[in-house]
DNA sequence: GATGAATGAGTGTTCATTCAT
DNA sequence: TATGAATGAACACTCATTCAT
């Protein structure tokens, strides 16, 4: 019995896993062809068609794996954030003074913003929740709380005042920031001549000084 | 058939002034009726026939009045840049101090950021522009020297700094401020509990001053 | 200005009716290539890109004049209906006694059974009704209605205990007609060999007698 | 290992009559899921996957059961036939009179009647071999035969017309019946108002005694 | 300028069916 | 026998746009 039991097992688990990781590595494929024409097209003109083409699957493979259009507009949106969340606090971990660390986050998100179609698709995501008020209350919750995280990692430790801030505070730190980084983002890719790199860099900086209440 | 045609003849210019009139008003119907649903829905969702339904009139008209749905997208931007600039003057034109100008310029800017349908409107044209290379370049330099002229107008005479400033230099200022704009109205519609009016206050005094170069 | 009138009259009347007459023709045209279609395919696995092509025209011109495949469906069944009506007031008016009455009634009934597409098509009107409870209330209340008048022209006329039933009562005769039809055409299409002309016309002969009262 | 495949020789007679047992009753779980949502759904609108849920298996399992979503349909239909022979038989074999057994077969035949789901499926299946005539055939033959066997059994006994009637009449007969109460249960579900349980009950009977030829 | 019927391409989505395991 | 990921064809429906009037 032992052993017919690992016979089913070592029959089993290979192809078992073997599906699952083919089911992963689809899946992955179809979020990362949704992220590129997403970000180039916008979401509503982007059509399923195209993006399974272009993850090299059909529309029933994109079905199998998505609910909606939709759902793998708001996958993309969870996966940025949780990307976001390690991204920061990886940065900030090797910051020693209040000081180097304005100047470490600051360009971490002026790279942040140079990042074309991360914010194409957060611009969009956001402008499309605002209009659809339904999802809006989830994605603005998920997106607050991820918000709050990015920030609460390293920042502690560094930032005294920080510290001792609750976590509303926290959040409303961080959607400051995010505000203000939306803002530069849009803008700089729509009239790049009138925002140079300098102008970008000293703008998150100020703002990060007058948001964390420094000085 | 002679009666009726001299008739018309005679009555020309005043039907004539009365066509245009007519003319100028379903066009207006028309624009009206587009902004609203585009700022409802979004500018890909909104069909012709639904900004025509609204404006009482048919698809038809729609097509006599623009060449495209585009057509409309644009002529609303560059409406809405017109309204700025005058309005800009406006309010400024009162100030006596470099300091009572902050505070005007930063009141009346939070009053631009709670028009919702305007700043929804003018977030998607730039990210719908930053899509469309074409148009892009047309409307990003309209949009550049539009700002310009908005502040130009009275901030020359209160901020001397300003005054002797180039043009390039306004629309480097302009550009920055709209930036910021745009980031808080957009995270302000998204994830209102987190931006609070005192926030976006302070953030929109606070980043008047960097850019002008005050203090 | 009575000349100018005429004129618009003139060149307005001719193109409205010729553009009505256009219209009623199209959906004319749709209507019965759907008819058709649905009667050999059925309902549901019957395309509206088929109905317009075997009409000669496009499914933008279908979605024009209706609001939806189950739309035409309605149509048609309440088209059918009408017709009804008309023809059995036509095929009675001109019997004299009870007896003859029966026999005219009957064999005009065993003409209707022999209308295949009619008859497909109001059986799966039936059951598409049945199972969809929402649009059922509105089919069979019209589907009554129409039964009702279906009888009440003529038979008054000629059977005195006819023409002192209520409303309710004819309703319910009708019905009851209704339903041995259907039954006789279903089989008869379904199972031609073991139901004759002759079982046929003697079942809607015997049961007419036992609906009607008749002895 | 050896010892495990030993073990399966050991049991293989009894795990093979369960294996047996398995299938066959997954593929009655299958039929019978499929009964019920054919029954609310009707044939075409039916997936085979809500099927495959409803019987809690997956679809791999319906088609390693069944070639099509048809050969279900039409496994469910003879299945159908099978139960009334034998249904009808039990009915009537405590008849002693022909008037009782006409009597019981009304009331045997308004219970028939009043079983929705099975009735749906009756006018479905004829429906749709109508419209499918390579299977029309096999399905109306299968049909008839059944129908004649249905009435054989006990029938002879007590109708001494029926008896002497050749095959060919007790078909005819069948048919006739089974037309009658198509209708009556069509109609019934379509218009219940319409349709009273007297009405039907005294139209099963009236129509017994005539094709029956009493009275 | 305005009408509205008609076009025709395109979209999201569903689903019976297959196949490697 | 059963799984479930994937296919691919089909479908209902929408919509920007055109055009005769």
């Amino acid at each position: 019995m032992n052993a017919s039991k690992k016979d089913e097992a070592a029959a089993d688990s290979p192809s078992l896993a073997r599906k699952q990781e083919r089911a992963i590595l689809t899946r992955m494929q179809l979020t990362n062809a949704a992220r590129q024409i997403f970000a180039s097209h916008g979401f509503e003109p982007s059509s399923v068609e195209e993006i399974a083409a272009v993850a090299g699957k059909t529309r029933g493979a994109f079905y199998a794996n998505f609910k909606d259009k939709e759902d793998v507009f708001f996958a993309i949106f969870e996966e940025d954030l949780s990307r976001d969340r390690e991204q920061v606090s990886l940065h900030l971990s090797e910051a020693s003074s209040s000081e180097e660390l304005i100047g470490r986050l600051a360009s971490h998100l002026r790279e942040v913003i140079k990042d074309r179609p991360r914010m194409l698709l957060a611009l969009e995501f956001k402008l499309y929740a605002i209009r659809h008020p339904r999802r809006q209350k989830r994605l603005a919750t998920l997106h607050a709380s991820m918000c709050a995280q990015c920030m609460e990692a390293d920042l502690d430790r560094l930032l005294p005042e920080f510290a001792t801030a609750g976590p509303d505070r926290k959040r409303t730190q961080s959607a400051q920031i995010g505000a203000i980084l939306d803002g530069l983002a849009l803008n700089c890719m729509f009239d790049g001549g009138s925002l140079s790199e300098e102008h970008i860099l000293r703008l998150i900086q100020a703002n990060l000084r007058v948001v964390l209440g420094m000085e």
